[in-house]
DNA sequence: CTGAAAGCGCTAACAC
DNA sequence: GTGTTAGCGCTTTCAG
């Protein structure tokens, strides 16, 4: 009952071919007959089958994107990046997630094999990359926004985990900072392995003295971890004047600790925390944070994909960066 | 080069339609030429071809999804309901949002005329509910998630606000609470007028007195303004021994600025709050919450569609309702 | 039980 | 400039 390609064809008294090079500008037409065809087109309100352009065109202008879970904090402000990205270019995006395990991933193997989507974007869940990079092989164009630091052999972008880690110890002993304490996400993700590193060298080669592995504890990205590490310290009697959240909501949590301790932030004790959730890091006014350009990640990864649907080749083999910024928030504290 | 169904014919010695029928289950077939197409199938890997199988069928199995913005804390849950069970059930998700404003809206029209999906899942955008209610009418299947409580003309799935609230009103009457201060979020979500009303209404049946209009303070769902209400109140010295917080980010607020003053929570202030983030909402150990059921939510809509595509009437008018649940944390407090 | 043939709605040579 | 003719890969009458 919708009306197609022919009815436009026949109200405008042309060939259905005509019409299809009105719609996408190809060939050289008569300027009248663009006139017509477009007003009829108008006056029906046609719009083209998007699966029988699909099939006649070999492509589908739908990109597809898997990522490992849809509630962690940080992806949708990934994913709001990706799909303005895409819509913008008349492309759309559908969704795939790994939260059923083995039996997701059968099916997501389908939808590649049964064409559904162009391209591929993804965070890659744990253990996938060997097939990310299979499908990558057999020619699908992939992208991989990399949160965890494995340099795949194809695009990806990534964040400065590391960098940013530095830029925090570097803030912290700008403050006069002189003993940290530590708390990591879990040690699996390799984004803690950078945040680690570059907060340890950075403090070893501008510090007073290198981390003391006591000082770091490992945490688990709540609020609770936060909170129970600074808890555990103060109860040990162990001293030290600044804290490095692996996320913002960790660093709640130890700011929590710190207050209900009565110690002053930053005066007392400065806190800096990695930015997961922009609403939690935010909701501290003493709270200092490495931002993640998470939104950012999501428009550059889909832009670099478009870019090889267009036609362009893969670009060359580094990942694209884009740095995280640090946003100092609350008093400062003079060096002593 | 990708096998199609013609070459799965060649090699089983059958015609097209034959493998068709096994592929779907259709007709009565001899069954040593099923197992013979099925090995063949197996042998070289074939998947049928979304998007031609879409065009001679008629339909797509793709579920289409609209929602506001990606970057609401709680979007992630719902949407990983919905993504699970649309998965399970063999179909693609194809993701859509207005971040763009008008421009978003009108591109989306045009998927939607293209045909690009069988039905639409929608959380709906500010004032686009005619335009909904329009697609409905026009034979789209459509299933909304109605987070603000405006009661559709199509099937929908909504949580208990109002019951949720009342549910908070009487637990902190229990505790024997007498003075509570409301803490709401923007006014122009439905779901904050009946947050509001539930616990009102309930507060004032059961208890003590009804809530003076200057304990209700307007809020905005952000950690800051849970804090700055409590300080706020604190400093007018007006009395309160309750909070009704309507999210997780400003409960959390709340808590920080009372034990900052120095109160206890629950033995001093009781507080009770919506849950957005479950993450956040669990961070603090005496936070009692409203628990809402967002991923069943997303699992009951997209199952109230997919029921519909696969043709089963609309169901009755009224929405599915997933109701609230109250979660006690924190030592109790005796009624005086 | 199985196959031939005619589409689904659109694009892309290849002619005129 | 514009129309004709084949398909894209699959489903579906309609015959046998």
């Amino acid at each position: 009952m919708p009306i197609t390609i022919a009815d436009v064809a026949a109200h405008a008294g042309v060939s259905k071919t005509t019409v299809s090079r009105v719609l996408n500008g190809k060939g050289e037409l008569n300027a009248a007959t663009i006139a017509r065809v477009r007003r009829v087109i108008e006056e029906l309100g046609y719009v083209p089958s998007a699966g029988a352009v699909g099939l006649a065109r070999g492509r589908t202008q739908v990109v597809g994107m898997l990522v490992p879970s849809l509630t962690w904090p940080w992806i949708g402000e990934v994913l709001q990046g990706v799909v303005d990205t895409v819509e913008t270019r008349g492309f759309g995006l559908l969704l795939f997630t790994c939260n059923q395990g083995e039996e997701s991933l059968r099916r997501f193997g389908q939808q590649v094999s049964a064409k559904s989507f162009d391209g591929l974007l993804v965070v890659a869940p744990e253990g996938t990359l060997d097939y990310i990079t299979e499908l990558h092989h057999q020619g699908l164009p992939v992208v991989l926004i990399d949160d965890r630091g494995h340099q795949p052999r194809f695009p990806s972008v990534e964040t400065t985990n590391r960098g940013g880690a530095a830029d925090a110890a570097r803030h912290l002993l700008a403050t006069g900072a002189t003993r940290p304490l530590v708390v990591t996400g879990p040690p699996r993700f390799g984004c803690v392995q950078e945040r680690l590193d570059g907060f340890t060298e950075t403090w070893a080669a501008d510090g007073p003295s290198p981390v003391p592995p006591q000082d770091v504890v490992e945490g688990d990205f709540t609020f609770e971890c936060g909170l129970r590490a600074v808890r555990q310290r103060l109860a040990d009697g162990i001293p030290f004047d600044a804290v490095f959240a692996h996320n913002d909501l960790s660093a709640l949590g130890a700011l929590h600790a710190l207050r209900q301790a009565g110690l002053r932030v930053p005066e007392d004790v400065a806190v800096v925390g990695f930015d997961d959730i922009p609403e939690a890091g935010h909701s501290d006014p003493e709270l200092t944070t490495v931002h993640q350009p998470l939104r950012e990640i999501g428009e550059a990864a889909a832009e670099l994909l478009l870019a090889q649907l267009g036609g362009r080749p893969p670009e060359s083999g580094a990942p694209v960066v884009i740095p995280t910024t640090l946003t100092v928030r609350g008093s400062t504290r003079a060096p002593d």
